[in-house]
DNA sequence: CCTAACTACTTGGACATCCAACTATCTGTT
DNA sequence: AACAGATAGTTGGATGTCCAAGTAGTTAGG
């Protein structure tokens, strides 16, 4: 059932009501969670006839993107900004797919590369098509907007270390 | 290993030369992805000495604003716009610390209420006071760039039917 | 009334994420 | 050369989210 007000407009009268202090900090968090949750949902969702989710895309995709198909697992966490054992959980899913293998490092026998096959390359570039087509749950949005999201949250990203 | 690129901006080079489309709209959708993983990180490690995590507060702060201190499991779903057996988990764990009760509705015996306890009260106040301190894990972004992000999200939000 | 459809919440199962701890391997310093 | 410390990946355990299905209670049409 679909609120007849903005419950985040309202939060920020609470806050305020009840002197909670960094009202426009709340507010932009609160903001952000909320458009995080329902643009997963839109992207799984289109995802999910193709037997992906975001985070395995977007393996698929530094996959694809890299000169010789094939990764280091530490190096997909590093991109993505995940925990070592989420690439795991990852990878074993697209590996029991078959649209990746586990390929050992011809240097160091410590590092496992992840490996694209040729199903996990169409697979992605069909992923990828589906996204584009619902302009990745965000149809609708200005691109003005899209950018002044962009923009606005680069520091943010910085400042977290991103890069 | 912090990356000394901007992983997004890449990103956005690969999509352009891949012919993928949609670039600037993956490139917000990627960016709010990695934001809300941040905030999240943040918020949650600001909260985790108080026994709570982003959830649970909301749930708390929910019942905090409340006239009676007490809703329907089901009301606080809606707010959230979280799966009703999210809340349940949620009103369990809260529930398991003393920090909320679980109580009869008087007219509707398929109804429960959450009730608010004043450890629940005291937790949320100091938890509220704690975010705000450290600005929802925003601070140096500044209040403009604050108000950005809000207004260009709302006609996101608006699009999910949230109000 | 009575029954069919709806609503509120819970349970069990799938999945994703993180942390702590472990194994295997490499590297730099002495 | 040897060893202490760093690095790469995996496993097991905890948490949180969702979906499907189930139980209990309510409502509305015949």
């Amino acid at each position: 059932m679909p609120l007849t007000f903005d419950p985040i407009a309202e939060a920020r009268r609470n806050w305020r009501r009840n002197d909670w202090g960094a009202v426009e900090a709340m507010s932009a968090a609160t903001s952000i969670t909320r458009a995080h949750q329902i643009l997963l949902r839109r992207i799984d969702g289109t995802l999910e006839p193709l037997g992906l989710n975001f985070s395995r895309f977007e393996a698929l995709a530094l996959l694809h993107f890299s000169r010789a198909g094939s990764l280091p697992l530490g190096k997909i966490g590093d991109r993505l900004q995940v925990h070592p054992t989420s690439v795991t959980n990852t990878i074993d899913r697209l590996e029991a797919d078959g649209l990746v293998t586990r390929q050992p490092h011809p240097n160091d026998r410590r590092t496992t590369l992840a490996e694209l096959t040729s199903r996990g390359r169409r697979r992605v570039q069909a992923a990828a098509r589906a996204l584009a087509e619902v302009d990745f749950g965000l149809d609708g949005m200005p691109s003005r907007d899209l950018n002044k999201v962009d923009e606005a949250l680069t520091p943010l990203r910085r400042s977290a270390g991103d890069f």
